[in-house]
DNA sequence: GTACCTGTTG
DNA sequence: CAACAGGTAC
């Protein structure tokens, strides 16, 4: 079973990159982040076309997850089933094929100690409280999605130059441990534990140019999950040519029945 | 010599379309309006590498006119000769290969007796005085441009929705004859007497689809030169496909060598 | 730099 | 409908 995460920054304008991506590289399960659109603006008939069914949380302007699936997969969760309402799309529980996988969108946090980074830090203690109300460790289950972290200094090309941002800081990087510390396996680092791989570049400065990039895409698995990982990729070559999102996509295969 | 004329609306959007319509159709000198760019964002390298040489006068948002030419030429005038200077950049007066051609952005007028319409005619008086000043009706002398103005309902495909419009009115129509009466005659009407021709249709109502379209972007000349007038057409397809401008390119074909 | 918003213009 | 402005977000 193929699983990948992508954020496509905009649904609608990476139309017709997703469907090719999708045609290249056929994953069983793809995630999405930041669609920008509502489910209404969704290209539910080109993805169909393209074999996959789709379910999709929107949202206007901002945010927005789905996960595409090319046999049906069951929708566990939209939002958060315990505490406040999130305004914000940035969720989605599913189960498919035997494993229970969730696209996420964690907050950017923009500036340290901005009132962005408080609902960062906060709503990566409500996905641990999600895990802990709803999940098991010893359950064959994925986090996938954009993450906006960087775990460690092996993963930006300038470690010195982000230490202090909100990708990189020891605020976010102790919560990313607490995260793991669940019970979750870095299943790209596992499969390349030296390789400098980036999932990230700024559209400004010319940071994919200068490969200033970050890996802050990330497919997290329970350890009998991970078990099972044999290959993992980040298709850089997504990022290169016209109108690219400012994420690649990452791939993992598992030795799993689809 | 190939004379031609386009009001690209944004020399910028249009800049794929414009390399690839000089490509096909080589003219020896093509006049742009709507530029909607200053010098500096003119796509000088990219006309250069097309193998032609230009002349720009350029303004923020509204406006902006251009010569194109194979062959170096000379600017004459980028601004009115006489009395107050104009705010809006809309005309450029060149010498090319033996003729003189402006290249001409007439004011649309919003609506019948509104400010813009009284700017409008002022702007028309203002071009027959620079005639009557600097050029003979003798001479080898080209008007090209968006004239906004529809010389007779010949050139409406719905005449009667557009009879009372600033693009047909009486007044306007009446400034259009005493344009011409200086010496001046509408080449591609004298080569296509009674054809419907046009070269503009509104992004709006489906304009282009219904065909609901004005013949306003004109070429005119004195006697000596539209004696040598040979072809003439409206480039229609290039109204089609996606991110048209709202504009067809107007080509005359002269028996002058180039 | 890229994509989104609202508002203006034609 | 399609371009602009000026704004936000990442």
């Amino acid at each position: 079973m193929r699983i990948a995460t992508w954020n496509v920054n905009s649904v609608r304008i990476r139309q017709e990159r997703l469907l090719a991506w999708l045609g290249r590289h056929q994953p069983d399960l793809l995630c999405l982040q930041e669609l920008k659109a509502v489910e209404a603006e969704f290209p539910w008939q080109a993805v169909a076309d393209a074999g996959y069914q789709a379910a999709v949380v929107g949202q206007k302007t901002y945010n927005g997850v789905a996960v595409l699936t090319k046999q049906p997969c069951e929708v566990l969760a939209k939002t958060w089933t315990h505490g406040d309402e999130d305004p914000q799309a940035r969720l989605l529980d599913v189960r498919f094929g035997g494993v229970r996988v969730l696209s996420l969108y964690v907050p950017n946090g923009s500036e340290v100690d901005s009132d962005k980074f408080v609902y960062k830090r906060a709503w990566l203690d409500r996905l641990i409280d999600h895990l802990e109300r709803t999940a098991r460790p010893d359950e064959l289950l994925a986090l996938c999605g954009d993450f906006n972290i960087a775990p460690t200094d092996l993963d930006a090309r300038n470690p010195a130059a982000w230490r202090d941002s909100v990708l990189c800081c020891d605020a976010i990087r102790g919560d990313w441990q607490r995260l793991l510390g669940w019970g979750l396996t870095d299943v790209v680092r596992q499969i390349h534990p030296t390789e400098r791989l980036y999932s990230w570049w700024d559209y400004r400065n010319l940071g994919f140019i200068k490969n200033d990039g970050l890996r802050i895409d990330h497919v997290l698995a329970t350890a009998p999950l991970a078990a099972l990982a044999q290959t993992a990729f980040v298709d850089r070559d997504e990022r290169k040519g016209g109108k690219p999102s400012d994420h690649a996509p990452v791939v993992v295969d598992f030795a799993l029945p689809t």
